[in-house]
RNA sequence: GGGCGGUUAGCUCAGCGGUUAGAGCAUCCGGUUUACACCCGGAAGGUCCAGUGUUCAAAUCACUGACCGCCCACCA
């Protein structure tokens, strides 16, 4: 065991050597874990051609938290990682790397696109993976899925296919967004709506007469935040209740501009208080007016390209971009006379998720899928509680969602994705899909094997498949079950689907959690998979929804932005663990992030702090040794598994003390974990590893540890080894590399760590400690995370080691207000009035002196405080500490009149409450026990500090 | 237009019905105690956004308002 240990922890090379170990060795493969009750987990895949950025992390910290938490608790333990071939966004970045060579996908046509695509993802498909196991994430590589590979294909053509057999998937022209930019259909979701200050038209629409000449008098003046679309309207409509325009319905408008004569119609959708209670109707361009478009018959003119351009139907505005012919049409109409009027409006417009391109409402043949009926069960679930939704409030927002929830439009126009498996006849327009779910290779990537040849209605032989592809969010939605191997019945499947658990950000709980929920308990109900009970149907028990990591104004962290934060370059600077310690602690359930470079100073410090309280450990074992003690008697795991070792008299407390906070820290972290407050379980893990760890047990111990007397250095040495391996279990699952190099540097099963033999095979230090086997895998991430303990619990121990670090700390305050140089040690006087408190202080004598700073105490009855002394008083023990001429009077009169000031107050408020009889009577008996009790320790410091005043004014 | 979340120490945030409201960082004072200056010891710092109510008891629950942020929504 080499002991030369750097002073400061120097993370990137540590964490290197083990995220390349854990990967090599597939130390995180299901089948290394326990047999323990399962716990599942699937992995929100990321962007296959994307890279990690801090949301990611903040993502992949939680997840791994838990599943290397309840691994360690040996449980069947699978986080089953993968990647999403993402279509408009892959297709998006793909598209733009040709753009700079000049080249449109359309010049290199559906198959070279699709091709050149998979190039770009064979190439920088790797990088998340990489980043990944960088970061430690504990995932089973050797089930890693893409949702593109042939097996998950097969699964889509399967649900695919029993959708469209249901009924749930239909085809039809209807209003879709539409994205120019992109030129593909988009879901609801995918539109993002901005406040913008736009300007609304009024414009006026000359009344026809009979001859269809246009009135130079008469109007009826339509309000619009689009000029451009009235070139498509068919007719304008009032509500047909107001009797301003009564008179008119039935008669006609000339439509300026087209000089094309529509209707005048009433319909109740028409607002009368909204403008001037005339509307234009454009069913071909506005989802409102399609449905009015619908009702009344209307004719639907599109004056638009799929591109966003104006159309032939835009007559001499064919040809011009959208926002141009805008300009062009309000400049025709103002030369016209026709536009009474310009304001300023507020509205919000949708914009492309992707793209941010302003969408177009469009009409246009699409596919659509039924959500109403698979919504109903997933209703029942969250509403029962099936799927436990962390935190609560999002549950309300899920089930509002689902409650509102309309037909999803699952059909894309692009190229990369998952081409939908019908087939039309040419000759009489029959939809034909693939015969069954089976995929083909073909050069290498999947499509459906059984294409029909012949349509069955027509049997012409004319069949063209589908140009379409599928959301993504479609293969999204089957990831829980097809990355187990559905739809075959696998073992995979039976073991470990539903899934224990979902941690995803809120920000994706419709796009993909919903429709996770709703297409796996359609999916799954099947007589073979399930018993149909729909608690085995469900994609997850429990779905915990993370916080976004935000920017200082709270916008989402964005790299086009330049607010984005690279992790792996945060890694660098100040460790993977330090990180990942930060994100977890700043990780309370509901609200958002801000990075801080505070927490995260801190964090590395914490690491550091780790690393050295390790350094002190091996450094001080040369020692002993030399006294012919070895590290295996002291620190061998058999001999840890025994702690703690009873260490004879007076060195007792401390040791009893600490396993009774090991035992009490356990609880709370699992605790914490349970309820998904990370920064719980990371803030008392800190503080215990911090302060009571370092700050009292090591230095509680240091003259034990340092015993000739093996009697007590040998039980010292083991007890301390043994609850710094527990440490380290209890930190592995939020700092894995740090704990796992130390854990290495402990003796571990098979005689020798697998640490220490690369460490002495690539070192000069080497002196000669251990052997190179080691049989299975070896790691911290494998062993048990520490229980509470029933046998360590020691109440009366934590009460009275809390006693004396009162003591110790009052007698340091003490010593910095007194300004005593910190060399000297002085002499105290002490009266304690705890039960055992004066045995305690006795049996602790050196301790206290050494860490107090003090030459002497003496120990006596309460005699009232001499004068020359500073005086501390608390409701266990009075201290009192001669002064030579160094103590400013003044300072200590100020300072107990503040605090006599405080306490009055303090007692009063307690009096006034405990005269109170309604207190009295309706608190519960113990509040006003521990008031009372309160009262009187308050009481008795008050008397004591009025005197101690007196004494000190006289 | 609806819904959700936030407003607590100089900064970033915990606490969410019961003793004297906490942490990290920053600040101030003092320290080369050979594990750690990414450290050690000590201190100071808060009408818990405002108001009203519920309660024996409110930072914590309810209502109202202000400001900040987010999400959803087809009013031209």
């Amino acid at each position: 065991m080499p002991r030369e240990i750097p002073k400061a922890y120097e993370p990137n090379e540590v964490e290197q050597r083990w995220a390349k170990a854990w990967y090599e060795e597939k130390l995180f493969r299901a089948e290394n874990s326990g047999y323990g009750p399962r716990f599942s987990i699937a992995l929100p895949p990321p962007n296959v051609t994307g890279s990690i950025h801090i949301g990611h992390m903040l993502e992949h910290t939680q997840i791994d938290m838990l599943v290397r938490w309840h691994r360690m608790r040996g449980q069947r333990t699978l986080w089953l990682p993968g990647m999403d071939h993402a279509g408009i966004a892959t297709q998006f970045v793909v598209e733009r790397m040709l753009a700079k060579g000049g080249i449109k996908r359309q010049d290199l046509g559906r198959e070279e696109f699709e091709r050149r695509v998979w190039k770009w993802k064979q190439e920088s498909g790797g990088v998340i993976k990489e980043q990944m196991i960088r970061l430690g994430a504990s995932c089973d590589w050797t089930r890693e899925r893409f949702t593109l590979e042939p097996a998950l294909y097969r699964a889509v053509l399967h649900a695919f296919l029993r959708f469209y057999r249901e009924g749930l998937i239909y085809r039809g022209r209807y209003m879709v967004n539409w994205c120019p930019r992109c030129q593909t259909a988009i879901s609801d979701l995918e539109v993002v709506h901005h406040e913008r200050t736009g300007e609304i038209w009024n414009i006026r629409y000359p009344l026809a007469d009979s001859d269809g000449k246009p009135s130079a008098t008469e109007f009826l003046v339509v309000a619009t935040t689009r000029p451009e679309t009235m070139l498509g309207d068919t007719a304008v409509a009032v509500h047909p209740d107001d009797d301003r325009y009564r008179r008119f319905v039935g008669k006609k408008v000339m439509l300026p501009l087209m000089n094309r004569e529509i209707p005048i119609i009433a319909d109740a959708y028409v607002d009368r208080e909204f403008g001037t209670g005339v509307v234009k109707i454009t069913p071909a361009h506005d989802p409102n007016d399609f449905e009015i478009g619908k009702r009344h018959n209307l004719p639907e003119i599109d004056v638009m390209t799929p591109d966003g351009h104006m159309s032939e139907a835009a007559g001499k505005y064919a040809g011009l971009e959208r926002f141009a012919a805008r300009g062009r049409i309000v400049a025709d109409l103002k030369e016209l006379g026709l536009v009474e009027s310009v304001k300023e409006h507020i509205h919000a417009v949708g914009t492309c998720d992707r793209c941010k391109a302003i969408v177009e409402p469009r009409i246009s043949t699409q596919w659509f899928m039924k959500m109403a009926p698979l919504a109903e069960p997933a209703k029942q679930v969250v509403r029962e509680g099936l799927i436990e939704v962390v935190p609560d409030n999002q549950r309300t927002i899920l089930l509002n969602w689902l409650d509102n929830i309309r037909d999803w439009c699952i059909s894309r126009q692009l190229w990369w994705g998952h081409r939908i498996p019908i087939w039309h006849c040419a000759d009489c327009k029959e939809m034909v899909p693939a015969g069954d779910s089976r995929v083909e290779i073909v050069d290498g990537h999947a499509r459906a094997a059984s294409v029909p040849t012949q349509c069955p209605k027509c049997g012409g032989s004319k069949l063209t498949q589908d140009s379409d592809v599928l959301d993504t969010w479609f293969s999204s939605g089957l990831w829980p079950f097809s990355t187990l191997g559905w739809p075959d019945d696998t073992k995979d499947l039976r073991e470990f689907y539903p899934t224990s658990l979902l941690i995803s950000g809120y920000d994706i709980l419709f796009f993909w959690d919903a429709r996770m929920i709703m297409m796996g308990i359609h999916l799954m109900a099947d007589p073979n998979l399930s018993s149909g009970d729909i608690s085995t149907r469900i994609p997850f028990r429990q779905l915990y929804l993370h916080s976004l990591v935000r920017t200082a104004e709270g916008a989402k962290m964005s790299k086009t932005k330049g607010t984005g934060v690279d992790p792996l370059q945060m890694t660098q600077q100040y460790g993977t663990d330090a990180l990942r310690y930060m994100l977890a602690s700043m990780a309370a359930p509901g609200t958002d992030i801000i990075l801080s470079e505070d927490r995260v100073l801190s964090a590395r410090a914490f690491a550091n702090k780790i690393w050295n309280a390790a350094r002190f450990l091996f450094l001080n074992l040369e020692k002993i040794e030399g006294r012919g003690i070895s590290l295996e008697e002291l620190a061998a795991p058999e001999v840890r598994a025994r702690a703690p070792y009873p260490v004879p008299g007076e060195a007792a407390l401390a040791h009893r003390w600490m396993f009774s906070r090991l035992s009490s820290v356990s609880a709370q972290v699992s605790e914490a974990l349970e309820g998904f407050r990370f920064h719980e379980a990371c803030q008392t893990i800190y503080h215990f590893f911090w302060d009571d760890f370092c700050d009292w047990y090591i230095e509680w111990l240091k003259p034990q540890l340092a015993a000739e007397n093996r009697d007590v250095a040998i039980p010292a040495w083991r007890n301390i080894f043994a609850a710094f391996d527990a440490a380290l279990r209890l930190l592995h699952p939020v700092m894995p590399f740090i704990t796992e190099e130390l854990w290495h540097r402990l003796p571990q099963r098979g005689g020798a760590s697998r640490v220490a033999a690369e460490a002495l095979a690539s070192s000069q230090l080497a002196d000669g400690v251990g052997d190179t086997a080691t049989p299975g895998p070896l790691s911290i991430a494998l062993e048990d995370y520490p229980q509470p303990n029933s046998d360590w619990s020691d109440p009366a121990a934590e009460s009275e080691l809390a006693l004396l670090q009162e003591i110790i700390v009052a007698v340091r305050n003490v010593r910095a207000e007194m300004k005593i140089d910190p060399k000297k040690k002085v002499p105290a006087d002490l009266t304690v009035h705890a039960l055992t408190g004066e045995e305690v202080v006795n049996s602790n004598l050196e301790p206290i002196l050494r860490l107090a700073g003090l030459s002497s105490v003496n120990i006596s009855t309460g005699l009232p405080a001499p004068t020359g002394a500073v005086v501390r008083s608390t409701a266990r023990f009075d201290l009192r500490i001669a002064y030579g001429d160094v103590v400013d009077k003044g300072a200590e009169i100020a300072k107990a009149k503040k605090e006599i000031e405080r306490l009055e107050k303090d007692v009063a408020s307690k009096e006034a409450r405990l005269a109170d009889e309604a207190f009295r009577s309706k608190a519960p008996a113990e509040v006003v026990q521990s008031m009372e009790r309160a009262r009187v320790e308050r009481q008795g410091e008050l008397s004591k500090l009025r005197s101690r005043l007196a004494q000190l004014s006289s």
